[in-house]
DNA sequence: CAGTGGTCTAGACCACAAG
DNA sequence: TTGTGGTCTAGACCACTGC
């Protein structure tokens, strides 16, 4: 039996060789790394499979070039740590945030849509909507107050059985193979609704933020419309924004 | 004289070719692409550049691949308006949302810096900082109030005249030749501060979007830290967010 | 001028989807 | 098996930097 051929990709290993070559160097900030041409000579590949293995390095910001002159290493050797640019689940926020995810259910149901839901979800008249309404909790503290609304056809026009579940995206793949792509998210700062101040006991006077996305898979479609109004005290958002 | 070759990449082009080509054959979303092969006859370049072209449309939402399968057009053939992710001075910002954009300069002084500073900045002990205090104003509308700090080093140790500056970007690139590269930005629901209320004339009640930026050259060095107050009511700001 | 990164070509083989 | 997109090679010329 043969082992699967290029498990791991050339580029991918180049990469790595190269992060191995600048620690063993001590290659500092601001100092030259190897010229393409010395790296394909030293790692045994092509100019191609070196420019794809410092293209990545480059978008993690390890490195940075200047034309006519050569690839230098970063001020800081770190990982940039993702921001809310990387579309990830709420499960996996609050995870990432070190905290234990916790779902608790509050309502499933079968429901007419909203003009507003129509227009962002793209359905037609008689098209019906599936609700899913949770609290988020991270640990024991509430994270978020969660709404989110699918086109009912999705799943079939049959409200699912949802105790077990944590992640939404997570159920989606797994029991319809519907893959979540991208968002298009809108930042809301408001204050807690009267709805919110029952449920969650949140302090009125704390703020709070509200992400509206849509969510849609790789074709472009729309599949989720999401409300999360998350707790500001637990959770602080960052974007990496690049030029 | 000869005209400059290729001013425009054959990448580019190619890109432009291919969604002419499906505006002028209608195709539809879901619809297939011919084939990398085939493109690569159709425009007379190689499989390389085709690859380059279709992954620019692919960025651009425009079309999506299936491995084994083909290229296909998305649902909507509706370029993505770009959100926080794409890094833009406030300036644009305000320009983009289809307001005048206008500046009240408060204050520009030369400052020790706070150890909040410092860390960001990573200054040493003697550094000194210049402070920039700004209201932007989207036609006659206040839209935020900005406080920039950047090191005194990178201007000389010399507080500038700043009457007709707008974009602090512009003229950090202008005046010194520092090129902002990408941003890390931390996205703080609040309520207005005292000094907001005066000076902004904001409702106490409406709360506020602040950001709290640090602004990265290409090496990596911090080059500006600032505290955006942004007015919710003119502005709704969305972020693309991708898997 | 030589050396560097940026773009492009031609051709190969691999992995995956569908008949 | 065929056709597709994904990865990789070898080699070319261009554009920019600095001597």
């Amino acid at each position: 039996m043969k082992i699967k051929d290029q498990a791991v990709h050339l580029s991918q290993k180049a990469k790595e060789k190269i992060i191995e070559y600048i620690e063993q160097n001590h290659i500092q900030a601001d100092e030259k790394l190897p010229s393409e041409l010395e790296l394909q000579k030293m790692l045994g590949v092509s100019r191609y499979t070196v420019r794809e293995a410092l293209t990545l390095l480059e978008q993690e910001r390890i490195i940075y070039k200047i034309q006519g002159k050569g690839t230098y290493v970063t001020k800081r050797f770190i990982q940039i740590e993702s921001g809310l640019e990387k579309l990830e689940s709420t499960t996996e926020i609050i995870s990432s945030f070190g905290y234990e995810p916790g779902t608790v259910w509050l309502d499933v149901s079968l429901e007419e849509p909203t003009p507003d839901m129509i227009k962002k979800l793209k359905l037609s008249q008689t098209d019906k909507v599936i609700t899913f309404t949770r609290i988020r909790k991270a640990n024991d503290d509430i994270a978020a107050f969660c709404i989110d609304t699918v086109p009912a056809q999705l799943l079939n026009n049959h409200v699912p059985q949802m105790d077990n579940v944590q992640s939404m995206f997570k159920f989606l793949e797994d029991s319809f193979n519907i893959e979540i792509q991208y968002a298009v998210t809108e930042i809301i700062p408001s204050l807690p609704t009267q709805e919110m101040l029952k449920e969650l006991c949140i302090d009125k006077n704390k703020s709070v933020l509200l992400l509206h996305q849509i969510h849609f898979d790789k074709e472009g479609r729309p599949l989720i419309y999401s409300r999360d109004y998350f707790n500001s005290e637990i959770f602080r958002f960052k974007i990496n924004r690049l030029k």
